[in-house]
DNA sequence: CCAATAAAGTGACCATGGTCAATCATAAAA
DNA sequence: TTTTATGATTGACCATGGTCACTTTATTGG
């Protein structure tokens, strides 16, 4: 029998969550040490690695928050028509990405579940953008030889390169949107006819 | 005024790196310690970082040292003319970066010059392959609506996305190689007349 | 209410990447 | 050859994520 979880352990579980939330708060994501949380939630150390698994764990989790946040926010918004406008959405979120390097390398790291069986917060943000954008794309001025979903992909594929990029030092002088913006538009709208 | 390096570094040196070799070709790349390299060169730890600004400086050479191997082969081999030939000559590449979970991790992170100013190793090798794809891409049946260093970087766009996705435990059942052809095929070869 | 059992929490300890003041080796200058 | 300046090497030490045998606390059955 599993028993259900004492009050004591949701309060930790809180108190290991909103020390996390205030050292990120002051100093952003990459200054977050394990050390640091349990000394301000006033547990010790080894508590913190009975709650997550290890700290990209919890990482994981405020991440997926924030992330779902800007996602429910970009869903909120009319459905974009073409892929000018797909930028748009998108950049809110790209926006966020990039805000720290530390940000997006765990990001990237977590974005295919990460090998274990279970699908982390970040990975089920992923998928919950393939299954958002297929809706955008079932109308509008996209192509439609292929599926949604897989435009949807394409979509994640090219926002991710334009990130990368963004950090690379012989790239980072064009702007993420307009490299995001030319990727979409090659990608979402191929001329009908070809000719260059 | 810059002197001439001593024998004495640059067997140093030859000798860091053949025991990561020697370390690498026993256990993996995964398994690399930066402890157990200096043992088997019969060096300090801080000579270590004499040589090398960290741990991946060192890894970065390894690997960038291998891809280039592979994109020479590929290059070697006749220019593909459409997606399936693309993506057959891409898949040596693609299975020797995810022969480690480590591995790809590692060179996803300095794919983009990881920040710094001047380009590492696999950033290098991330360019070349722009611009050889870009002679590809030049010739054959793929679109012509724009330019062939854009197609590339959707290449390496959807090859990235691919091998995540290998790693990813919802999709890793669909073998790399179908994955990446079907994102190839979509972003090489779009119809001529949108029809779904 | 008490003993038994299971869950939660603890902190000393470990693994590993990385630093740096001190020491040693080499080659150019005297 | 001796001196000197620069480059190379050393290893004790640090930072930080993570482990685990043990203690404390809660729950449950009698």
């Amino acid at each position: 029998m599993t028993r259900a979880p004492q009050k004591r352990t949701v309060e930790t579980r809180r108190r290991l969550i909103a020390a996390a939330r205030q050292i990120i708060a002051r100093r952003g994501y990459s200054a977050i040490r394990v050390e640091d949380v349990v000394v301000e939630a006033g547990v010790a150390k080894g508590t913190f690695f009975a709650h997550f698994a290890d700290k990209d764990a919890l990482m994981e989790l405020l991440l997926g928050e924030e992330i779902d946040g800007l996602i429910d926010t970009m869903m909120r918004a009319r459905a974009p028509r073409n892929a000018a406008e797909v930028t748009v959405l998108l950049m809110p979120l790209c926006d966020f990405i990039i805000s720290e390097r530390y940000v997006f390398d765990l990001i990237l790291r977590h974005s295919g579940a990460a090998a274990r069986e279970e699908i982390g917060p970040i990975a089920r943000t992923f998928l919950r953008q393939v299954d958002a954008f297929g809706q955008w794309f079932a109308s509008g001025t996209f192509r439609r030889d292929i599926s949604p979903a897989l435009l949807a992909e394409g979509v994640q594929a090219f926002a991710t390169q334009a990130m990368a990029l963004h950090f690379c030092a012989l790239h980072g002088a064009q702007p993420l949107r307009s490299r995001l913006e030319t990727y979409l538009k090659a990608w979402l709208e191929p001329p009908h006819k070809s000719a260059r």
